[in-house]
DNA sequence: ATTAAATAGGACTAAAATAGTCCCCAATGA
DNA sequence: TCATTGGGGACTATTTTAGTCCTATTTAAT
C-alpha cells in the first residue's frame, strides 16, 4: 500500500497544531492533550523531530518545543524522513551495495527515477499547505500528469 | 522509509524477466530458477498478479504464465497495487471514514493531493522502461520539479 | 540549595504487518 | 490415467512498527 507509518501521520497532526500556534513554545504534555495522542508516543515523535532539526527544544521548567522554521519551509518530505529515514522505495536505492538477487536486477536505476519523482511530490507540499482550508489547495496536482489511468488494476 | 514490500520488488524482477522473454509461457518453476527466488514465494506472487490481471495463466501440463499486455502498457503503479492494494499514503485516504483523531485532522484532502502525485509518478514508469538499458531513461524526471531541495533533513 | 517541570536517550514489550511455506484441489496434455 | 502445472487458502515464522517506561539532565522558580 506504500503507506507512511502511523507515527509519521501523528507527526503531521502535531506539527499542524504547532503551526497554527506559531511561535509559541509547546510542552509535550500540551501537545498530547491537544491531539489526543498518548504522551509517551508524542514524546517519541517530538524527539525524532528535534533530531531531524524540524523542531527546537528547550529543557527544564517552562521548556518545550518550537518549530525550527516557518511552516512554509517545512515540507512533507522532511517530516517523513525525520521519522522513517531516507525516502526510498527499495532497499537497494539506499545502500549502493545493490541487491543480492542473482539474475536480472539492473533495475535499480529505474527505482531511482521513481524515488526522485516521489520525493519531489512530497517536497511540494509544506506544513503551511496542510493547515490551509481544503478548498485553497489542489495546486500541485496540475504539475503532474492526470490523464490516462488506463491500465487495469 | 515509504518503501514497497519485498514481494513487490520480487514481482518487478519476475515481470522483467518475463518481458524480456516476451510472448513465451513461463512456468512458476522456471521463473523461480531464473530469478533465484524460492518457488512457493514465486507462486504466491504470480497468483496475485493473475488476480490483478497483469498475467494470464494456463493450467495443466505445459501450462504457465504470460503477460496480459505489452510491457509498455504495464505500469509500476499497476504492479504495486496488484501486490499491496490501492496506493495510498495514509489509511484514511482509502476508507472515506476519516480518522478518529479527535483534534486537528482536516488534513486528509492534502494527503489526497500527495497520493495523486505519487500515483502519477508510479504510473509514468512501465515494465518496458524497466528493461531498457539504464542510459536510455531519466525521461520522466523532467516532468517533475528538480530544483530546491533546500530544507534540511 | 532545593525542588518541580521539562526534555534526552535508550531499553524494553506488545502488537501488527510481512514474508515464506505447505497442503489439497482442479485442469490439462501426453 | 498419470504426470505436470496452476488455484486457493491456511498456517507459521520473522520482521517491523507502535507504544511504554525508566533514569539522567537541564532549567526556572522559590
Amino acid at each position: 500500500m506504500l503507506k507512511i507509518s502511523k507515527l509519521t501521520d501523528y507527526a503531521t497532526v502535531i506539527l499542524s497544531f504547532m503551526a497554527k500556534n506559531n511561535q509559541r513554545v509547546c510542552a509535550a504534555m500540551e501537545l498530547a492533550t491537544a491531539t489526543g495522542i498518548a504522551l509517551p508516543t508524542v514524546s517519541k515523535i517530538l524527539k525524532a523531530l528535534v533530531n531531524a532539526k524540524v523542531l527546537i527544544s528547550t529543557r527544564g521548567a517552562k521548556g518545550g518545543y518550537l518549530l525550527a522554521a516557518a511552516p512554509d519551509k517545512i515540507t512533507v518530505a522532511t517530516i517523513i524522513s525525520a521519522l522513517e529515514g531516507p525516502i526510498a522505495v527499495t532497499e537497494c536505492s539506499i545502500s549502493q551495495q545493490g541487491c543480492e538477487q542473482a539474475a536480472g536486477c539492473n533495475i535499480s536505476g529505474h527505482w531511482n527515477v521513481i524515488n526522485r519523482a516521489i520525493y519531489n511530490a512530497l517536497e511540494s507540499v509544506t506544513l503551511a499547505d496542510m493547515i490551509k482550508p481544503q478548498e485553497t489547495l489542489i495546486p500541485i496536482a496540475s504539475l503532474y500528469r492526470i490523464e490516462n489511468h488506463n491500465v487495469s488494476q
